[in-house]
DNA sequence: ACATTAAGTGATT
DNA sequence: AATCACTTAATGT
């Protein structure tokens, strides 16, 4: 197995890594195994080093939608902020498949954030990507595009498994996007009949013309 | 062969 | 885009 060392290089000058090294707990995380709660205290900041880690919040009836996905190098801006505001936990994150990261203390965070440049400049990243993320989010929920959003939604599912062929049921796509399993069938269909994708049971495999979308 | 679950479709709001 | 009601197809026992 790798070290931290191997699996950070040139995302960290070298003195930071070390400390990453030798401050942060490696922990490893089996399928479906639950990382954050609702309700709990974030004490340290999760770096992910692989697997895919699944990010959702519940609305008031007890739905879970579906946030964001979190893959190999990225960290979660919630519980960056939420770990030095010493918050709890809004949202709930579960591995998809089997997880490799380094804990960070949340006490190390800021004196990191004025000692190292790049530490600095992957934050201030991690932040912006998920501001633009769910701005386009927002943006397509308000002028009622679900097509769009199922389609960045398959987008990066075949992204962090690398393949693309996604074993999914369309209900379970609907449970994530907070829809109703007949739209999604609807807007795959469309998709299908556009030789994007062709459709099995539990089974969609992505063609070339998807990408382009 | 039968029951169960996933997916497709027309009509309505 | 959501919901309903119903059909068809795939899978498990």
């Amino acid at each position: 197995m790798l070290n931290i060392h191997d699996k950070l290089k040139g995302l960290f000058e070298k003195a930071l890594i070390d400390e990453i090294a030798s401050v942060g707990r490696l922990m490893h995380l089996k399928q479906d195994e639950v990382l954050m709660d609702y309700g709990r205290q974030v004490r340290y900041m999760p770096l992910i080093l692989s697997g895919t880690v699944k990010v959702m919040k519940n609305d008031d009836n007890g739905n879970e939608i579906l946030l964001y996905y979190l893959g190999s190098h990225d960290s979660c801006a919630m519980a960056y902020s939420c770990c030095m505001e010493n918050k709890l936990s809004e949202v709930r994150a579960v591995a998809e498949d089997d997880v490799e990261l380094i804990a960070i203390p949340h006490d190390k965070l800021d004196t990191w954030l004025v000692k190292y440049p790049s530490w600095k400049s992957y934050v201030f990243n991690s932040f912006t990507q998920r501001f633009n993320e769910l701005l386009k989010s927002v943006e397509s929920i308000a002028f009622h595009k679900l097509d769009e959003r199922m389609i960045a939604y398959l987008k990066k599912k075949s992204e962090l498994s690398g393949k693309s062929s996604l074993s999914l049921s369309h209900n379970q796509i609907a449970e994530e996007l907070g829809t109703s399993r007949v739209v999604i069938s609807r807007l795959l269909k469309h998709l299908e009949n556009e030789k994007k994708i062709v459709l099995y049971r539990n089974e969609i495999k992505l063609l070339s013309g998807f990408n382009q979308l």
